[in-house]
DNA sequence: GCATGTTAGTTTAATGTTGAACGATTTAGC
DNA sequence: GCTAAATCGTTCAACATTAAACTAACATGC
C-alpha cells in the first residue's frame, strides 16, 4: 500500500489501526443501515426518530449535538421528516427561541418498529464479539480521546 | 440512554459496541481532518490525492472501489480536483471508456505536503494503543466481517 | 457484420453536510 | 430600562452522496 511515504514503526502501526477502524465503520454503517431503504429512510433521519423516540422531546440544538452534526443541517431533516408527518415542531412557550421537536403517532409506530429490527442488525454483526472484546473495544475508545459528553 | 426498549444482554453488549465504534470513527474523522481545512480540501478530495498519490494513475471506477464511493460521486470530486488543476483527467488509448486520473505537479506537492502531516495526526491519536491493542481491533475488525478486497 | 450485453463515465433529482451570515429572542451588565 | 452579548434557529453557497436513467465504447456470439 505505503509506496511513496515511510513512515517510523510507531506511525505505521497506528495508520493500520486507523484505516481498520475507519474501514469497519463503514461497512458496518452500510450493513446496519440497509432495513432502512425500505422506509426511504436516511441515517440522518433514523437518528433524529430514535433520539426522540429514548430521550422525548428535545430542541434542535440537543439534537445536533447527540447526532454531532451542525445546526443547519438539523433544520433540514427536521424539515424533510415534518413533512412526511413523522415529527412534528412546537415553539416552547416560555422560550420563544426554542422549537421543542416531538414525535408524531406515525413517527412513534415507526420507529418502534424499526428499532427493533436495527438492534437485530447490529447483534448480528456485533454477537460475535467475546465480552473480552468487547471491554478491549471500549478500552480503545477511551484511549483515542472518545468522548462521552453530549 | 434506552428508556424505550430492553434487548437481551446479548443485544445490548452488541448496541454498546456499536455505539463506540461509530462515535470512535466519528470523533477521529473530525480531529484527524482538521488541518485539511487550511487547503480548502474535503475527506474525499484528500481520499483521492492519497489514493493517486500512493498508488499511481488509476481510472475513476478503481478510485470509487477504493474509497467505498459511488460512481457518480467520484466524478463529481475529481472534477472539483481538476478545476483547481491538482488532477488531470487522460483517455485512455487502447480502451476509450476509462479516464486515467493522474496528479499534477501542482496536485503532488500538495499531497506529499499534506500525508506527513495527515499520518503524524493519526500517530498523534492511536499512538497511545500498544501492540496488544492493536492486535485486538485488528481482531475486532475481522470478526465484523471488515471486506479487504478492493 | 450485427444484435446483445457489459462496462466506464455522466447527468439529474433528492438529500445530506458544513460554515458563515443573518434574524429573532432572551439574558446580563449597567 | 437599555445596551450588549449570548443563544436558537434559518438561509445560502458550495460540496458530498446516492440511485437511477442515460450515453459511449467495447466484447461476445451468431
Amino acid at each position: 500500500m505505503e509506496l511513496r511515504y515511510r513512515g517510523s514503526e510507531q506511525e505505521n502501526r497506528a495508520l493500520a489501526a486507523y484505516v481498520k477502524l475507519m474501514r469497519a465503520a463503514e461497512c458496518v454503517t452500510a450493513r446496519v443501515h440497509r432495513h432502512l431503504a425500505a422506509e426511504k429512510l436516511t441515517v440522518s433521519q433514523f437518528g433524529v426518530l430514535e433520539a426522540l423516540f429514548h430521550l422525548g422531546p428535545l430542541c434542535q440544538r440537543d439534537l445536533a449535538c447527540k447526532l454531532l452534526k451542525s445546526g443547519g443541517n438539523i433544520t433540514m431533516v427536521v424539515a424533510n421528516l415534518e413533512r412526511r408527518e413523522l415529527v412534528r415542531r412546537r415553539r416552547d412557550a416560555s422560550d420563544r427561541r426554542f422549537y421543542l421537536v416531538e414525535l408524531t403517532a406515525t413517527g412513534r409506530a415507526l420507529i418502534a418498529k424499526l428499532f427493533p429490527r436495527h438492534v437485530a442488525g447490529i447483534a448480528s454483526e456485533f454477537g460475535i464479539l467475546d465480552a473480552t472484546e468487547i471491554r478491549c473495544l471500549q478500552a480503545i475508545c477511551r484511549k483515542i480521546g472518545l468522548r462521552e459528553e453530549c
